[in-house]
DNA sequence: CTGAAAGCGCTTACAG
DNA sequence: CTGAAAGCGCTTACAG
């Protein structure tokens, strides 16, 4: 019996029609009321099989008021730190029975407008947002205003109001970690390298390798101050201005493993092996520091779990939870490979200190 | 002026009020009619921007019964190939001006039911899916039925019918390729490594690896076939197996790049260089390939651009198109890199032949 | 060009 | 425990 694409959808009214009750007593054993005859339900349930019936979500919803789907943007599913965190997201959403809708921005602060837009118009019950670089909080706001709960991820919205979720990674703590590592290796002129003076995560990085360093009691010479786009090819090409004042650092602590990567294969160019006669390490874990050349050290931030946990904050909001503070922040652990494993002597022989 | 998060939600029938007007003439206004006085367009617009308006796209859709959410259901986020698969459908369906309702199976054909039941509740205009392995196609029939158009992508579903799209990589010609790019480095013993024999892509690339060893005239040893699990851990148990018979194969076509880089990894614990004393290629070009050592040479099947085609190809039949024929196959192409350039001399040195 | 009325598929008091 | 009626927010003929 091949089905005409074009047949009339099966509403309750045809459930009830089909076994002789009425539209009300089939929306209740749809929503599982225990009110119902345990006879009546058997034969409104083997109705619903037997005609193949869905749901119709948005009706309910509509009438309901309520929602069960969850919007999400981000930047964009390529960069797999933000497809893990939409994975995680996806899995603790499923596990609650709620749907995801899925934008991405691109970076782009006028598609983010245009994305949400979008999106809530499909009467999300919540956002989560991951926030464009440059993003314009007020214009954010009049967008979504108090409609529904709203969690911020990664990147702070400032003046973005007090009633949004913030999830920030524990960026100052995780550099903080990476610099105090190549401390115990015996380095002392280590640099920051790559990023935006401009973007918050570059300026929480760039606090930790502060601390660490002040903590050491060195005084960051300005020229280990590197910038550079955060992309491999923008690193590889800057490789040259560690090197430009003697002495040189003998270490980095770079904004993120795509800059580390880019900066390892710059080193080459210039003749010099990370992890043999330079140690580096990158930020976020993703998977190809473990597999490159060297394996890179770095700071892992999980954004798996990370998703998770903002799908979950939210869903506890819907469920009315007003204890949780508003702004998490999430841990950042080491993960040391080869590529910081490059011992430099307190005193390099010479040195008559 | 805070908001009350509770406050009534902003309908046509507030902006009709607002200005004076119908709902109807509201109605039209939001559907861009030309029918609307232009002065009355405007008032309207005002009213609309004053209130912060919000369309809702479910009530529009129960009323017209339309929708513009498209259901993308991947196996995993996490894995790069689907990451920037769903990435391409994205980008279309935006462009599109339709949303992404986003689900995951983790390659449980049981999840997968539960995921399809709970995204086709929101009543999506289409539905990818890349099936899970062992999907039963009857199941997925009887849920999907021929309630909208649908797409599979990658893994065939036979019995599936012929109504739906099928969106398939070329595996077999990639594989040809990645063997007669073997055989020209000289080489004439080559495994196809890795795979299950039971999943359609693995048995489509075997038939291309056999197709060039037929065209060279090789009769390939039932020993150069090995199976394993498409995981990098399973890869790099398995390669001892691959030396079990001498003469061994000098060169490996591997079923994907998980299972090239596991391989890798194996030949080094059996003190083996992979790109130095034997060959081999994987398949997918996920971002590892090109930074792992050596630089995996591999055929890439650019999974974002086949998201833009599913997406397009989709749209297409929502707008009507019954022209299209029903499968296609998407391109592969060889990316040479240094894993496979091992020469290999057609007659080694004491051979008499 | 604009308005009154009906209806998309569901749920929820309210009677019985 | 079950049914008749109203209504969620929108759109669509149909009058005017």
């Amino acid at each position: 019996m091949p089905d005409s694409p074009a047949r009339r959808r099966v509403t309750v009214t045809d459930i009830a029609a089909g076994c002789g009750v009425s539209r009300s007593t089939v929306s209740l054993v749809l929503r599982g009321s225990p009110l119902v005859n345990a006879d009546t339900r058997a034969r409104v349930q083997a109705e619903i099989e037997r005609r193949g019936y869905v749901y119709h979500r948005g009706a309910a919803s509509l009438r309901r008021r309520t929602s069960n789907a969850v919007a999400l943007v981000v930047n964009d599913l390529s960069n797999p730190f933000f497809a893990e965190f939409a994975g995680g997201v996806d899995a603790a959403l499923a596990e609650a029975g709620y749907v995801l809708l899925l934008g991405s921005t691109g970076e782009s602060p006028e598609r983010q407008q245009a994305v949400l837009a979008s999106l809530i118009e499909h009467d999300p019950a919540a956002v989560i947002l991951s926030p464009a670089e440059h993003s314009d909080p007020a214009r954010l706001r009049r967008l979504l205003a108090a409609r529904m709960p709203v969690l911020v991820f990664n990147r702070a919205l400032d003046g973005a109001g007090d009633d949004w979720d913030f999830l920030a990674l524990d960026n100052r703590r995780g550099a903080r970690l990476a610099t105090e590592h190549l401390l115990q290796q015996g380095h002392r002129a280590i640099a920051f390298f790559g990023g935006h003076r401009d973007s918050s995560s570059c300026t929480e990085r760039r606090a930790g390798y502060r601390d660490a360093l002040d903590a050491a009691g060195i005084a960051p010479d300005p020229a280990w101050l590197v910038e550079c786009a955060p992309t491999r090819l923008e690193a590889a090409r800057q490789a040259g201005a560690l090197f430009a004042r003697d002495p040189a650092p003998t270490a980095a602590v770079c904004y993120n493993d795509a800059v580390a990567l880019g900066l390892a294969s710059g080193l080459a160019a210039l003749g010099r092996r990370a992890g043999a006669d330079f140690a580096l390490t990158g930020f976020d874990d993703i998977p190809e520091a473990s597999v490159s050349t060297p394996p890179l050290t770095t700071v892992a931030v999980a954004p798996r779990e990370r998703g998770m946990q903002a799908a979950r904050l939210l869903l506890a909001r819907l469920g009315g939870d007003t204890q949780t503070p508003r702004r998490t922040v999430a841990p950042a652990r080491l993960v040391v490979r080869a590529s910081s494993l490059v011992p430099h002597a307190p005193n390099p022989p010479g040195d008559p200190a």
